[in-house]
DNA sequence: AGTATATTGCAAATAATATTCATTGTCAAG
DNA sequence: CTTGACAATGAATATTATTTGCAATATACT
């Protein structure tokens, strides 16, 4: 959790990214980000979004939601998620040097995170070997979570 | 590029993987797996594997073409790959370690494919760390390629 | 051949997301 | 202030990819 100056900042900044690009931040897309902020670590899907937001600014519409994330995406201020569960799911946008990943369980779903950096060493290899300059990376793994691991283990004796 | 043989091998191999769970290879099953195996590393939609699909067996409905597709993820037999353009992307599924990644341009939204087992180690690293048994991962980079980056630098000077 | 079961094509249903359009809010210039 | 230009919004509608129900068909096994 980050604490309430931490959180005022992070605002500033981007609501100064948006103007540079005479968007504004206007009170929904405000609440959409307040929303964000809140759950981090979460990865909301829209709709979970949409009804989080609705706590703030009751009279919000669907497509402004939609609208939004689709500009936070543009603006770099999400990152957009797919964990191939039906829809896209949103986190904020980390510094690129500390990236995490995703861990994503087979059996419960359920989603973990981890950081590493040796994807660094990955991209720079990349660089040199392809030909291709590269801005950011997504990475899942896929496989089985502590309790899951163990639930398999008590079939087995 | 494969030879014919090892078509045919790989054929009969799925086939196989098949049967031990009383599905069978159709001749609509095999004209898709077809399709797949003569289009490799072309990142079809669905749509792309129906039209393709549909030139050896003209009378297929889409929806089996979804309903193969379904089951050749389930069995491994192919990938899923989500390129954030609005549908999914299928590619058949290589030995587990030597999988390639996919490198994606900003600007033109072509696909690259590299090869790199770095990855392996990262693996590892999840797996001892972080009390995961993994079992695959899916990498993206993206960035810009060869091409997009020159034609930015013609625009610099 | 006969039966059980998997598979298919079609049409209709769904679900997520995008778009249209009339209205509202914002803000700088007069 | 008021006006004008234009971005942003909400509601309803459209669009798109994908899924499902179902009756008809194909297939494998006896």
């Amino acid at each position: 959790m980050v604490s309430e100056e931490e959180k005022r900042q992070k605002i500033r900044l981007i609501e100064e990214k948006l103007k540079e690009k005479d968007c504004k931040l206007t009170p929904q897309r405000k609440a959409t980000l307040d929303v964000l902020i809140e759950n981090e670590s979460k990865h909301l899907s829209t709709e979970d979004i949409y009804q989080l937001v609705k706590d703030k600014y009751p009279d919000i519409g669907l497509a402004t939601i939609y609208r939004t994330l689709q500009l936070f995406d543009n603006f770099d201020i999400v990152k957009k998620l797919n964990f191939n569960d039906g829809c896209y799911r949103y986190e904020l946008s980390e510094d690129h040097r500390h990236q995490h990943h995703h861990l994503i369980c087979l059996t419960c779903g359920n989603v973990y995170e981890f950081d590493d950096d040796l994807l660094d060493q990955l991209e720079d290899r990349i660089e040199s070997n392809n030909d291709f300059q590269v801005k950011d990376h997504m990475v899942k793994f896929f496989g089985y979570c502590k309790d899951c691991k163990e639930d398999d283990n008590e079939k087995e004796p």
